[in-house]
RNA sequence: GUGGGCGUGGCGCAACGGUUAGCGCGUCGGGUUGUGGCCCCGAAGGCUGUGGGUUCGAAUCCCAUCGCUCACCCCA
């Protein structure tokens, strides 16, 4: 075999493409249910638009990222995630000024450069959520709705979810101050990758696997204490609206975001069913991130499905009229057959009824089973006999039945016979 | 970047170091000349990931390399 595809870089093939057109069609359907509009902005952006946000120091800018030059020399990467590229063509088309709140969402692939595992790829897939303008605790609310009933819609797995307030600039700074003393008087007892992280991401200690990292955890401080009254209520006021909602969540207060525009709420959906990569779905408030990309200076909170992880969850509806074969597959058994049927089938395919038409003769026989393997429903047999006779004969596959179809009718009888059962 | 597991026809697998590397699924053809899904028969399809080595003899043992995969890490 010669050619691969490039490490984690996946086909899906036409097996699997009907679960994923039933997930994004439910999905669309949702976002528009909650009055979201979908906004497309490309995969390629400069890199800033993502280093400004996510946060030099974060994996994903460190060695994640897909960044080359382009052939002008600009600094070009592939997105790793979307919110940068949204909020980049929000500022940049002016969005915010033609309405005081957007609900957007956006589906498309991601890339991250880090070693492939289960529901883990290089090019992966996303549906995203982005609400701007507003800092009510409901929006948050709402963003987490979305993702939840989004979830619900497509599996019937188990999930859970975490939520957690990470502050604002007002309380965070001296939490994690007061978070890294504690960590540096422990410092002997951590993890290499705590001690590391204990200088540069400090709050990421707090979700470590380690066993030695969990038990000093234990007793360290918590952001919850340190939370200024603003963040409290807002926290408060987030997990109110969940519980009206109807909403099942959990307190979680070593739960980390791995993106540093995050403020206040962060959350993380999950499934036990998943293995190690277990987040389905995750997002937050980023009320500073606008500011920052040098736009209107307005709060957001976004979300983010894993289309993949989704997929891996399984257990939702039946795809069956997704993955239906066609309508019609014309058996024609010599070639003044096919010039009969030919106008009829320009007539059905124009008509939107899928008509699967061979592309050489072969035995009736080898044609019944191809039409048997394409799964379609009805098969026309023409050939000299029924050219004698100037009628053909339609076959239901399911019932074995099979009926004389009069030329001079054909187009409309077979029409409303396909259309009937459709 | 670090570890473990695995690489045999399109897919899933088998073959105690010993003849032409098998089986299931799939594909194609046939079972009276124009009718599918079951059954039966037959056919096509493999330099056993690659490169070295050990041996009279390697899919099988050893080394390397590449790839896949799971986990760490990180995250959707």
């Amino acid at each position: 075999m010669s050619f691969k595809a490039v490490r984690g870089f996946k086909d899906i093939l036409p097996g699997e493409v009907p679960r994923w057109i039933h997930a994004e069609n439910t999905a669309r359907r949702i976002f528009r249910a909650f009055g979201f509009q979908e906004i497309r902005p490309p995969i390629l952006e400069y890199v800033e638009v993502f280093t400004r946000g996510i946060g030099q120091h974060t994996d994903i800018v460190e060695k994640e990222m897909y960044v080359f030059t382009d052939k002008n020399g600009e600094n070009v990467c592939l997105r790793p995630e979307a919110t940068g590229g949204v909020l980049r063509a929000v500022i940049e088309n002016g969005l915010a000024n033609e309405s005081p709140i957007l609900r957007l969402f956006t589906l498309g692939p991601m890339f991250r450069h880090e070693r492939p595992q289960k529901g883990r790829l290089r090019q992966f897939h996303q549906m995203n959520a982005e609400v701007i303008g507003s800092h009510s605790p409901h929006a948050d609310a709402e963003v987490i709705w979305l993702a939840w009933e989004i979830l619900r819609a497509c599996s019937s797995a188990e999930l859970i979810l975490d939520i957690n307030s990470l502050g604002c600039p007002a309380c965070r700074p001296p939490y994690r101050r007061a978070l890294q003393d504690f960590l540096e008087k422990n410092a002997g007892d951590l993890c290499q990758d705590c001690a590391r992280r204990r200088l540069t991401n400090p709050l990421r200690v707090l979700d470590c696997k380690n066993e030695a990292c969990k038990a000093i955890v234990a007793s360290a401080p918590h952001m919850d204490t340190y939370l200024c009254p603003a963040c409290a209520g807002h926290h408060e006021k987030v997990r109110e609206a969940l519980d009206s909602i109807g909403i099942p969540s959990r307190d979680n207060p070593s739960l980390v975001r791995g993106l540093d525009y995050y403020v206040r709420t962060a959350f993380e959906i999950s499934s036990p069913v998943l293995g190690s990569q277990s987040t389905v779905a995750a997002g937050g408030r980023y009320d500073g991130l606008l500011k920052a990309m040098e736009g209107p200076d307005l709060p957001g909170v976004g979300m983010a499905v894993g289309l993949e992880r989704l997929l891996l969850l399984g257990g939702g509806a039946n795809v069956s009229a997704l993955s239906a074969g066609p309508d019609l597959f014309v058996a024609y058994l010599d070639d003044e057959s096919l010039d009969t049927v030919l106008p009829w089938i320009i007539e059905w395919r124009r008509r939107g009824i899928s008509v699967l038409l061979p592309y050489e003769t072969v035995g009736l026989k080898a044609f019944m089973k191809q039409a048997d393997r394409t799964h379609a429903r009805f098969v026309l047999i023409i050939g000299e006999e029924e050219r004698a006779r100037r009628e053909g004969i339609l076959r239901d596959m399911a019932t074995r039945g099979q009926s004389p179809i009069p030329f001079d009718s054909a187009v409309a009888t077979i029409t409303t016979i396909l259309e009937e059962t459709t």
